[in-house]
DNA sequence: TCCGGTTTTGCACGTTTATGCAAATTACGG
DNA sequence: CCGTAATTTGCATAAACGTGCAAAACCGGA
């Protein structure tokens, strides 16, 4: 930010930052960014275009198609679903809220897609997330502490319990282990749900993204009812479980089916 | 600043620390810096790149890309320095003891070298840690809370400090930044050093590895004395910094070189 | 203390890279 | 179909680079 003079390489990488959390760029404001010519700008663009880093079009740039660039190979059918509700997540974000990630891959996948400039505060319990989000500037990260459990993937049990009152949250992302109409969000790990229902009781607002295959199924531990949860965002609808089961009084129900990819950049 | 005449590997270690804090260095700069031609510069730059410490590009230098760092990836030959440093701070653990992590790489390397017939309880405030240790069955693992600084790569700050009192140590590895006989070990960060000194004060006895470079360099937050330290794991005989002037009256100087506890005092 | 070998350093040289400007070209919106 | 804005291309300048080389500093041993 402060710093007079960019290294030409340190410039490139700093663009391919912007664009791997799925922000598009404009030439003209990167110029201004990093006090160089258009010219300078355009042609760094276009050597990442080349690499296959970005896709140049007129003005600017755009990162690659999500689910093509970064490890494809690997489990991607699943990871292009979760990745689509995280996207669709996103829109729940305002600038300077505070935020809850709890465990999760969907979870995880929606912190590396965090934009940089919403000057979030983000707490979370989640090793992934952390991991994601630890060097990220322009988030704020704050973690749980307490006894670090294998099976939800981060920290877990009383000391991560009591942690939660020490923050408010604006918005919880509650991982969902399973989600059924009658029950709402269930769990496996009876200290998991106990984090859950923690993180709730601290969060104005709460949100749960969940996969088709997540929905129906009951777990052992119940987390929250139907009636607390705010945001379901969820794939398009469901076979076997309508999505119209799920609709609350007061909640509302995203997809990713009716959200166009509407990925330009307001001006 | 004050010193007129720089040995060149003083300079390089003073190159590497720059670095290691995650800042990009100019050849420009670095050559008033140290008073010296850019051509010197140059030329320690190409020598940091060659070992993997740094990667050179136009104008400077960056530091080693945090993505590109991830647990296995990196072949460079620090890494094996530093892998040989945790295999011979393995020795030093006992059954069922209880041992804090600290931030750093080459902690983080020894937890992933951690064995799990043990059954060690682990204590730390390291994302990778966490990482490589979440889902490893025969090590209980705790973190600590509080807020997540990018630059020590962990928890850092008030909240960690205060989680620290809930743990009793029986040796704590310390992430040492830098290590000179006068003053210690020392740290980039405050509140780095300040969750340092809580970790020490919480523990039976002290260890730290070290690669050379770290050796001599002193940096603003002093951590703790030598007098304080019960373990120093480092290379085989430094030559610019030689090991016996890290000596005192009760600590154990164990070196990759001669693997055997032949430590103690001097004969 | 002197001496040979090694390392480091600064400089000169030719080469590569980055940048900004101007002119020609292309894309976009109406 | 036209005008504006973005883009490409070519070019000139400046900065950074690598290499070879010789002087200087340094080190260890006699």
């Amino acid at each position: 930010m402060s710093s007079v003079s960019y290294l030409p390489e340190q410039r490139r990488s700093e663009i391919l930052a912007i664009l791997s959390r799925g922000e598009p760029v404009s030439a003209a404001e990167l110029a201004v960014r990093f006090s160089v010519s258009e010219d300078a700008i355009r042609r760094d663009l276009r050597k990442l275009a080349a690499e296959g880093l970005c896709e140049k079009v007129y003005g600017g740039a755009l990162p690659v198609s999500p689910s093509a660039q970064p490890y494809s190979s690997r489990a991607g059918e699943d990871r292009s679903r979760k990745e689509a509700l995280a996207t669709v997540a996103l829109t729940l974000l305002m600038p300077r809220q505070c935020v809850f990630l709890d465990v999760g891959s969907t979870n995880a996948l929606l912190a590396e897609m965090l934009p940089s400039n919403l000057d979030l505060t983000v707490v979370t319990n989640s090793v992934p997330v952390m991991a994601a989000l630890m060097d990220r500037p322009g988030i704020s990260l704050f973690a749980l502490g307490g006894s670090v459990g294998g099976q939800a993937g981060g920290m877990t049990g009383a000391q991560a319990v009591s942690d939660m009152e020490r923050y408010r949250f604006d918005l919880a992302f509650l991982g969902t282990c399973s989600l059924c109409p009658e029950t709402g969000v269930t769990a496996f790990d009876g200290d998991d749900a106990e984090v859950k229902r923690a993180a709730a009781r601290n969060s104005e607002k709460i949100a749960v993204m969940v996969t088709t295959d997540k929905l129906g199924a009951r777990l052992p531990h119940k987390v929250l009812p139907m009636e607390q949860i705010d945001y379901l965002v969820s794939e398009g609808e469901a076979a076997q479980q309508p999505l119209h089961l799920y609709q609350t009084q007061n909640n509302q129900i995203l997809t990713t089916a009716n959200v166009d990819t509407n990925s330009v950049k307001e001006k």
